[in-house]
DNA sequence: GACCAGGATTGCT
DNA sequence: AGCAATCATGGT
């Protein structure tokens, strides 16, 4: 077992990342020892156990690996996941002169934290889709504990090519629509045969990668931008026909409707280029949290 | 029992 | 181009 400590810059509030990451039933998070156990993707299955030592003013971890880290590969990985190298001190400057200024003063210290996996993340978002979060998350569960791999307590997905030989039928069987089959299997085939490199996106601009998504089939803006933000930890996205959004929304402005697109457009003139954040910090204003 | 969920596609006009 | 129907099921 390799160990090693890290500092990050404050403020940075690791409670609040576990307590959001607790809300995918997938993720091996422990509360009270403040660990989570992250998959790390590598040409065999690790795990990266992240323990925070340190306070939102003093932030450190433990990173403890199962091998030993050649080339920084994966103290770079978890540098990214959790972006401990942003600046969550200017973002939050940023936004104290906005009309969400109570809603970071609450949850200040609060990271984008990626997804552990791009395609992951592709998969998850298209399950997602149009469901109800508890609905949602059981289902990428079932997918996941029967396609994919589990190590010591910790699920990693399954690979685009063992997803991509699956047939309709057995997504149906755990309640997926015949058209939420079609996407799943679909998009993986297509990044399975080499059609869509996921690696190579990543290098372009947000509205190339955005344009290349949409074509593929099951894939929208709403799953687009989501990959944007949570799969590559782009910073100024902000899903404006998503539900939840739009419900944080017409909380904020004490609405008795929810806004319009053109609505939602003015509201968020002043929050770029940080609408990535904007958005989180939305959606937390709307979770149930104890 | 409606109606809505962290949407996207298809098939109408 | 824009609109309605469709999808599976859980929560309210």
């Amino acid at each position: 077992m390799r160990e090693l400590r890290v500092s990050v810059l404050p403020p940075y509030n690791f409670d609040l990342v576990l307590d959001r990451l607790s809300l995918d039933p997938l993720n091996s998070v422990d509360i009270s020892s403040r660990t989570v156990k992250v998959p790390f993707y590598g040409e065999e299955d690790e795990i990266l156990e992240v323990t925070a030592t340190g306070t939102t003013d003093d932030p450190s971890f433990l990173v403890q690996m199962e091998k030993e880290d050649r080339g920084n590969a994966r103290l770079d990985y978890l540098k990214k996941v959790f972006q401990w190298e942003g600046t969550l001190q200017e973002i939050h400057q940023h936004f104290l002169d906005t009309d969400l200024k109570d809603i970071f003063t609450e949850h200040s210290g609060t990271p984008v934290v990626l997804e552990f996996n791009p395609y992951s993340t592709l998969m998850k978002s298209i399950i997602h889709q149009q469901l109800n979060l508890a609905f949602a998350h059981t289902l990428t569960q079932r997918f996941v504990h029967k396609f994919g791999r589990e190590k010591d307590g910790v699920w990693f997905y399954p690979a685009p090519g063992e997803t991509a030989i699956l047939d309709v039928d057995e997504l149906r069987e755990m309640q997926f629509s015949q058209r939420k089959a079609e996407y799943v299997i679909g998009v993986s085939k297509e990044i399975a045969e080499g059609r869509l490199n996921l690696q190579e996106l990543e290098k372009k601009p947000d509205d190339e990668i955005l344009k290349e998504l949409v074509k593929l089939r099951g894939i929208g803006p709403w799953t687009a931008e989501n990959y944007l933000m949570f799969a590559l930890g782009r910073q100024n996205l902000f899903p404006k026909t998503d539900i939840g959004i739009q419900n944080a929304l017409k909380k904020l402005y004490g609405m008795d409707r929810k806004p319009t697109l053109a609505e939602i457009d003015e509201m968020s003139e002043a929050w770029s280029p940080y609408l990535s954040y904007a958005s989180l910090y939305l959606w937390r204003s709307i979770e149930n949290r104890k």
